[in-house]
DNA sequence: TGTTGACTCTCCCCGAAGGGGAGACCTTAC
DNA sequence: GTAAGGTCTCCCCTTCGGGGAGAGTCAACA
């Protein structure tokens, strides 16, 4: 019999990690001293805390090794466990990538976030302007066109609204646009306005201050960025206009998100 | 200025997740109202919040990211972190490999670990012996031996004391053996018993039980999963006897561990 | 004007896997 | 006898928020 410093020494594990197993029923003390409380381990004993211990080392957590212990099929358990451990794999991969991209390229004007934007139902139109600035005239003209056909239309709450590029390469005359705005419900269409249902979409994200002449150093970043991390471009890029002429006075405060699909 | 409800969908940080932030001191609303104490945030922050985030999806923590937003130079965080990264990566990929041994085979009588032993000053002897039974009479005669040299010198506690096999390959006859056991200091030498040092080693571990006849499938297992599980071998494998002939009289409760330092 | 539902506030407890330490008891050696 | 070291239980701490209670606020609808 071995008193539990004992134990923990040929064991590897630590006193306190025995004492914790014990409480989680993983192992527990051969016997007890009844007067002094003692724990006291068999040689024999040696075996099952490997055998714990190898579980451990692989990742699986406290629950799932005594549900193993229990006599439960560990191939099922093993397998999940593989399949996160993979994920975490490709997490860690794109990580690593990234952090070397901000190493090498001092420069890093924008910061990236991958975020979920969830669905959303929208009404939506679309044109081809001469050139960018008409669109700060075209937007507001759709805006106010939805609202004639379906004055008690609400727009969702934060709003969300965006213009995609269609051509899918830059252009600095004739672009075709489509500007999209969430809304609460589908409304009535006309020949210029339709309502579609946006999905749930993967976006790389990031965010451009300033005036819209430089938007373009945005799309180049978020592209390139997507394509030295792995993602694949799933989708038209989105502008999204958080501050602007509507309520900033200095264009140096004006706020713009890119959203690239993902994935 | 937004209500943290807005600011949580635009930024896409939970409302929990926000205040902690405050907490932390990584992101402060603009203004606090002073009566209602609602927490108002200003679109602006939206880029603040999206670079904490770009942080934390890198896997840096609220400290790590704190000081980088406090102005510290962020290279070494990162640099520091890469290296992190990819030690979890060699983890898993290891995990990964051993999670696919055991879904193969299915008949994994032995379950491994790694342990990291520490180092100890060992009497040691070596010698030929015309086959396995005869190490049953030679060891306990080294032991006799050292105390005869050595009559107060104590063992330590828990004992550590194990069996290297010199040829580094199996043969069943005039096998060359060393044998070591771990004591508190150096001691007085002989011909055939010397002192010295064991490092710190690392192990692959495995317990067999039962009797010897069959310890050789534990070698060839010990071997076979550290060549598919990409350790390298670092030194001769050691055995262990835990429990034998002189404290268990049932052959099958015989215990013994062998260990193979790799690395 | 009242009400109702949706937000927001603070405060407290929770997890996973133990680590650190306090205060009390036990064993063993000199 | 005593001093050192091992062991016991009990409590708090870690990360990054999640869940919920109880109370206060805001906006729309009747």
């Amino acid at each position: 019999m071995l008193k539990i410093g004992e134990f923990s020494k040929l064991s590897m594990l630590t006193v306190k990690t025995l004492r914790f197993y014990e409480k989680e029923g993983l192992l527990e003390p051969a016997s007890v001293d009844a007067w002094t409380g003692y724990r006291l381990y068999e040689t024999a004993q040696l075996q099952l805390a490997a055998r714990i211990k190898a579980y451990r080392q692989l990742g699986l957590s406290v629950a799932q090794t005594r549900k193993i212990l229990d006599g439960a099929d560990e191939k099922p358990i093993l397998l999940e466990h593989a399949r996160k451990l993979r994920e975490q794999q490709d997490q860690i991969s794109t990580s690593l990538s990234i952090i070397d991209n901000l190493l090498k390229g001092s420069d890093m004007d924008y910061q990236v976030t991958v975020k979920t934007v969830p669905a959303a139902i929208v009404y939506y139109s679309e044109a081809t302007l001469a050139n960018y600035s008409d669109a700060m005239q075209w937007i507001p003209a759709q805006g106010a066109e939805c609202r004639a056909l379906n004055p008690s239309l609400k727009c969702t709450e934060p709003p969300y609204e965006f213009v995609e590029y269609l051509d899918g390469e830059y252009r600095d005359a004739d672009v075709r646009v489509r500007h999209s705005e969430a809304v609460v419900s589908f409304g009535v269409e006309s020949e210029n306005i339709k309502f579609r249902e946006v999905p749930e979409t993967k976006v790389l994200s990031i965010y451009h201050k300033g005036a819209y002449d430089r938007l373009g150093e945005a799309y180049a970043f978020i592209y390139k960025y997507a394509e030295d991390n792995g993602y694949r471009v799933a989708g038209l890029s989105r502008e999204c206009y958080i501050d602007g002429v509507w309520n900033k006075d200095a264009v140096d405060e004006w706020l713009t998100e890119v959203q690239l699909p993902v994935e």
